[in-house]
This record gives C-alpha cells, structure tokens and sequence, in this order.
DNA sequence: GTGAAAGCGCTAACAG
DNA sequence: CTGTTAGCGCTTTCAC
C-alpha cells in the first residue's frame, strides 16, 4: 500500500539501486537522473521504510534516553536539549523513566539498547561495573555521572558546592549546615565533598546531616534537624530539599533569611517562585543535553574524542540568603 | 555478531520457522520441542531483530506520545502513566515534545506517524481537521482534548471549574475573577465555560480577564488586571498561573487568602509547594495516560471500543482560600 | 506439528 | 554513473 523504492525506480525509470543512491548518496548520482529520481520521490509521496533500512544498516536512526525521574523538573531541560539536537540531527529519542530505580533502569537499558544506535544515561543509578559492561555492547553517553573509560557529560559539581560555601561565609555565616542527597548518587557525593573542601578552605564550619531524599518531603522532614544544629545557614543536594525545608520552617515560623539562610542547587523553575525565592546554582542543562548527543554521535561514527571540561555551575543569589545577624 | 532465528534453529535442530512460531504462537507447537527451542533461545541469549519482523508484520512494537510541554509538571505524569502501561504492554513509547508549537507538533506528527503503530497526542494543539487528517493515516488517540470522532481520554474540566466556583461562592465571594488559558486550548474553553455556567447558577459574578499564556510569567503578568477588578476571589486556568500571580501579588503586600482568594488547576507538585498551599483540582493523571495506552491498543487490534466517560476531577482545599471578609 | 520456500523494502558489493 | 545480484532476519503461506 505505501509508495515503495521499486515503486519510485519504475517511475522514474531507473533502478532501484539509483534511487537508494540518489537518496543516500547524492553526489554518487548524475545530476540529471538525481533531480528526475527526487522529483518522482516527491511526487509519488515515498518514505523510506526505516525497518527495512534498518534491518540492512545495521542502523535504528534513535537514540534512547534514560532519565531517572520525569517528574524532577530538572531532567525536562536536559532532555529539551537532548531532544532538539537530535532532531537537529535527524534522530528519534525513545526516552524512558525509570523512577530512580536501579531494576528499572538495568531494565531499561536492556530493551532499549538494541532498538538504538545509543544510549544517553542521565545520572545513571548502575553500579559502575555494570554501566563499563553495557557500555561493552552499545554506545553510552553518561550525564551527570562519571565512570571512568565511559564518555560522559559533567557537571562541576564540586565547584558549586564551594561557590555556595563561600557565598554563604561571605555573608558571615560560620557554621553551615549540610543536607546531603543520596549516598549512591554520584553528584550527591560530588557536591558533598566540594561543600568540605570548600568549607575547610575558608574557614567555616560544616555540619553535615543525615542524608535526604532528593525531594520536596525530603527537605521538610529535614528540617528539625537542621534547627537542632542551630547552624545560621544550609546548603543542600538540591532545590527540592530546599524548598521543601523552607516550607517547613516557615511553618514553624523561622525567619528565612533573617533567622537561616538556604542555599539549593540546580536552579529548577520553582527556585525562583518559592518564597523567599531560592539561593541556588545553575548550569546549563539544554547544553548538557545537546552536548551529550554530540558525544553520542561521535562514539557511533567510531571517533576517539576526549572528554570535555565538566560544565560551569553559577550561583544565582535570591532572596534566601542574607547576611549574618 | 548478534544471535539470529537461524542459529537458534540450528541448535535446537528444528527448522526457522517452528523457532518464530515457538515464539509467536506458542500453542501452534508440540510442548515438547517448544521447551526444546525456548530453553535454546535462552541458552543463546537469542533476542529477535525488531527491525526484521517490523519489515514482514508492518508493527513496529512502539507508540509514540507528543506532549505540548514536558516542563509543565503536569505532563510528565501523565506520561509515566502512559509509559508504565506501554511497558506492561511490551511496547517501546517514542516520546517527543512540541514546545506547544502547533508547526512543531505537525512535523513530530510526521516523523513519529510512520515509525509507530499509534500515537497519543496530550493536548494537541492542531486544528481539529488536521487531526481528523491524520487520524485517517495512522491510529490517534487524545488526551485531553476531544474531537468528534477520534478516540480520546478526556478530563471533566468543566465540572472543575463549577466546583471551584461553587467553593468560592460557598465561602461568601460574590465577585470572581476568571484568568482564562490560551484561547487555542481545548481543555482551557472548557475550563472557562465551565466556570460561566457555574457562575449563573450560583449567583456569583464572573469577571473575565484576558487570557495569560499558561505559565508562572502568565500568572505574574496578570496580577494588575485582578487587582484593578476588584474581586475578592480568583480562578485561574491552572496552577503556574496561579502561583505566579499569587507571588507577584505577595510582592505588592496583597494577603492571600485574606484579601483575596485564590484557585489553581491540576494540582501539579508545587502547588502544595507554594505559599500559601494553593487551592486546587486534581484529577488522575496517571490514569489518564494508562487509558490512553489502553484505548490505542483497542484501535490497533482494529476494536470498536466507545469513548470512556470524561475522568473526574476533585477539589482539593488548600490555604489559598478562605472566606469572604 | 513441522519444514521449505518466498519474500517484506531496502542497501551494498560488483560488474559493466 | 548505472544496473544486476544478493542478501539483512524474520514471518508466513503451503505442502507434507
């Protein structure tokens, strides 16, 4: 029923090895053949049929994307990216969700992975070993996760914990507190351990918490905790910890920021609509995304390419910090 | 390189065709060599090329979902609903967003239609005979959006927009405001219209603003126009306008819910989030994405299959209201 | 119940 | 530069 390449070949009475080529391989084709073989193509309505294609190259023409939630407002941006340059680049993205569940995700990754000429793994919950093992049999491009011997696209974690460190002593504040995110996190680790560093460096002491879920109610029942310290500043895994203990604190009636300041990380949407609006750190996620399919796109054309730099985090001050006393 | 039918064959020392059937049509094999040939294909690690059997059966195995706008929190459960159902399916979902871009959403339409076995579109944006159009070339299902004669899952927006209406008018406001969405948007006249009919029947005045793009800025944007109108309550077409106006009324000393009453639509994550805790509805969104997948198999397998009722929403009672004077 | 044979629509050598 | 010839891996008649 659909328009066929020999459909096409009959009309434009050539053979169909000519218009695969006229398709394909433009330059490999007289011009005057070629422009008949288009004009025909478009004529006649025809689409390639991409699972014959694809059965022949080897080749799907989608990428598969894996997000850990949907629901966090920071992976729609990375998949903007991800999504806009592989249209860019005439891809298809099969996106998957695998609610931060490594099962899901291991899952995930062994159904989508022979459907796709890649995989872009956005902070990957995989044992190290595992990611190295499927990275073996397809292509894979991590995000906001790194392993070593696998490409992936970075972020400077590190760094914005310290600008949040240093931000927070600037305006006077000595002990802070910290919220980690979780332990198997790999950017929870990162920022962790660029929050101590920082701290140390600068003279302020840090008192780190237990450990929250990454999420709104994370934040909230982190909050009696944080009182008990009696730090005069926080810093935590993200913005929806922050948020989430500020709403708590407010309901308890603490001043913020007269009475402690909150610092978040990531600068989701919401960062700027909580009240106060949120201290936090921005980088460039859309970048991340189309950055990650360029590296994907390198890996499946078989080039070497080296890492790039980890991406620039930036403090974005609001209304959730102010100085000491 | 990969495990083929015909290395599964030769194993099992059967012919091709009773491996595929073995797979496919199980029942059409002896018990015998069928456990013969399945353990073999698991001894292989055999996994059958989609793209070969794409070619001979004319499916593909996957669907595709086009979302106006993965960024609004709404979205993306409705797209785990739709993507948990599909996976109990064994089907792979293609998932794209059309930036609320009518012409964007045409041309991902385009690309997905002929990779897909169906699609489902989240409030689309397309003129109702386009849709039409391309409900005649590929299976559609809507979601959140009707149009005669396509398949749909619908939200009873309208009963929505009476029952926040009714609370308001319930707790003494006589006067209120209606912030409506964009007038392209299916689900928004409903909500508008809706809120006019409860109106006359509880004996409230409806003050129409203009329509705000529907966002957080949309909301922000329109806080002067409530505030010249007077009215002590505020319906507005969901909760990013909601919450944008309530901060930027904030900003201007307004007391909410004192001095003015406020209620959003959808009951996405940051409305309990924001402060005050906005009032709001909810409906099921995950339900929604899940009958979606649903009725698309229905169209698929080529069932008549009539369109379920429109889903409930509820009233959820937060801060944002309380009562007049 | 099983096998042989014939393609699905396309690309990729290989000749010419 | 173009056509011929083989398949890619799978399903599906059609005989047996």
């Amino acid at each position: 029923m659909a328009v066929t390449l020999a459909d096409v070949a009959r009309a434009a009475e050539v053979s169909t090895s000519t218009v695969s080529r006229a398709l394909t391989r433009p330059d490999r084709v007289d011009e005057r053949t070629r422009t008949r073989v288009l004009d025909t193509v478009r004529v006649l309505g025809y689409r390639p049929n991409r699972a014959a294609r694809s059965l022949i190259t080897g080749r799907t023409g989608s990428i598969g994307v894996v997000v850990p939630d949907l629901t966090n407002p920071f992976f729609p941006d990375v998949v903007a990216g991800i999504q806009g340059r592989a249209h860019e680049r005439a891809l298809t993205t099969l996106l998957a969700d695998s609610g931060e569940d490594p099962d899901a995700e291991r899952d995930l990754l062994a159904t989508l992975a022979p459907q796709v000429d890649g995989l872009i793994l956005c902070g990957s919950r995989l044992p190290g070993a595992e990611l190295a093992a499927a990275a073996g049999r397809s292509r894979i491009v991590l995000v906001n996760r790194a392993q070593p011997g696998l490409a992936a696209v970075t972020v400077d974690n590190g760094g914005g914990a310290r600008q949040a460190v240093e931000h927070l002593r600037a305006l006077g504040h000595r002990r802070i507190g910290l919220i980690p995110g979780p332990p198997t996190s790999h950017s929870a680790r990162q920022r962790s351990e660029g929050a101590r560093r920082a701290a140390a460096d600068c003279g302020a002491e840090l008192v780190e918490l237990a450990p929250a879920p990454p999420t709104f109610d994370g934040g909230e029942d982190a909050a009696d905790a944080v009182l008990r310290t009696g730090v005069s500043g926080v810093l935590t895994y993200n913005d929806a910890v922050a948020i989430g203990l500020m709403h708590r604190l407010r309901g308890y009636g603490v001043e913020i920021p007269a009475e402690l300041s909150v610092v978040g990380f990531d600068d989701v949407q919401v960062a700027r609509m909580a009240c106060p609006p949120l201290t936090t750190l921005r980088f460039p996620r859309r970048d991340a995304g189309r950055l990650a399919v360029e590296r994907l796109l390198h890996l499946i054309d078989g080039e070497p390419a080296e890492d790039p730099d980890p991406l620039p985090t930036q403090l974005v001050v609001r209304g959730s910090t102010s100085r000491h006393r």
